[in-house]
DNA sequence: GCCTGCCCCGATGCATAA
DNA sequence: TTATGCATCGGGGCAGGC
């Protein structure tokens, strides 16, 4: 808790690295791998959620719950807050801030805009540090296996080079090919940012595409206590591909294709009747081509299934950019990947509309979510951070 | 001064082992 | 069923570049 600041930081410095520190709690000697268990287990156990987890062992607590207050400065209350003034509101929750950036930053809160999007798995994240921090700390191990192919374990399948922008300058050293474009468009739109927990994302997704990017090696970490593939979602789900015929290419034939990112990833096995899952954990690693020959472009386009559609209107507005929805069934339907279309290499698929005109794609409607305009597809992170 | 990236921190939800 | 671990979310702060 606070009382632990100090100590608490160096261990929480340590909390990435393989050194393991322990949270001790002093009352019931129980050890506690993490700071959040060792709260929870105050907030129990000793009344912690009071605001004194041990008060004989911090009594500085309730200062230190003070100074971090959010609340703004009550002269008569007693909250000792350092004089500064939140001078930044929000124009939609009245909710003050010290700088602009936090009010953009926010602003994201309401949009449910989730830009960002994790090459390496169907996670998205609004903001752009979020998702740096997911690929150090879930896809590390993957980076590091970017490095020329060791002949054991196997290697990862390397992210095709996609002529997006770079999250971040760490996330392309970490991830040099960072395919985030395009997507971004639907993601955007979760029902919004409040309430929808990755799981619930997760829900709304088809869990497959992550998988589908993953080494054999990573796809057991993401059924094990990878929170964002639930391991029953990924199970069915995967039975749900081998027990499936094969290419959906009666689908991509017939304009009846329930979902149009399901044709494009089919258009990553065109050709071919090979299954869904290409990288599937039955895929042997010596099957899995190289950076180089594979384009995971299109694994990445069908991703929000069922999502709802990015909304111009919960955005910030602007222009979006995004596939017609004729031109996204024919770029879906044609037997080139869907790369690319990502890629900007067939000209015409892409087009500008403003907003997004209501002629919904009507797969399967997320509930709750009729009031959000359709998928507007494929809006680059970074068109939709201009408009920010 | 502003923007961006990064980090820290607390809160919270989900998955899983006991 | 509960306790615990892990991941994400959101706000605050700092440093560096422009």
């Amino acid at each position: 808790m606070f009382h632990q600041q100090n100590p608490l930081k160096g261990q929480l410095d340590n909390s990435l690295s393989t050194n393991k520190e322990f949270f001790f709690c002093h009352s019931c000697g129980k050890q506690y791998n993490t700071q959040i268990g060792y709260r929870r287990h105050l907030v129990a156990f000793h009344g912690a959620s009071a605001g004194k987890p041990c008060p004989e062992d911090f009594p500085d607590l309730l200062e230190n719950v003070n100074s971090l207050s959010d609340m703004p400065p009550t002269p008569e209350g007693g909250i000792t807050v350092p004089v500064r003034e939140r001078k930044y509101s929000c124009e939609r929750c009245e909710r003050r801030f010290y700088t602009r950036k936090d009010v953009r930053r926010h602003a994201v809160v309401h949009t449910g805009r989730r830009d960002f999007l994790c090459p390496r798995c169907t996670q998205r994240f609004g903001r752009r540090d979020h998702l740096t921090r997911h690929l150090k700390k879930s896809h590390a191990q993957e980076s590091g296996l970017m490095t020329p192919c060791p002949p054991d374990p196997p290697p990862a399948v390397k992210e095709e080079s996609g002529d997006g922008g770079a999250v971040s300058k760490d996330s392309m050293e970490v991830f040099p090919s960072y395919p985030l474009v395009s997507h971004a468009h639907m993601q955007g739109s979760l029902p919004s940012g409040m309430g929808v927990g990755p799981s619930q994302v997760q829900q709304q997704l088809q869990p497959p595409s992550a998988p589908q990017q993953q080494s054999v090696s990573n796809i057991s970490r993401y059924q094990h206590g990878f929170t964002s593939y639930p391991r029953s979602d990924m199970d069915s789900f995967l039975l749900d591909l081998q027990s499936a015929p094969p290419p959906q290419l009666n689908a991509v034939n017939s304009s009846t294709s329930t979902s149009p990112q399901r044709d494009a990833l089919v258009g990553v096995t065109a050709g071919g009747d090979t299954h869904l899952m290409p990288c599937s954990p039955s895929l042997s690693t010596a099957e899995l081509p190289c950076s180089s020959n594979m384009e995971l472009g299109p694994l990445l386009g069908f991703l929000p299934f069922s999502l709802p559609p990015y909304s111009p209107h919960m955005g910030m507005g602007g222009l979006v950019m995004g596939y017609p929805p004729a031109a996204t069934t024919s770029s879906s339907s044609s037997s080139s990947s869907t790369s690319t279309v990502l890629s900007g290499q067939a000209p015409g698929t892409f087009s500008f509309f403003q907003p997004p005109q209501a002629h919904v794609p009507q797969g399967p409607a997320v509930h709750g979510h009729s009031q959000l305009p359709q998928p507007s597809s494929c809006l680059s992170h970074y068109y939709q951070a201009f408009q920010q």
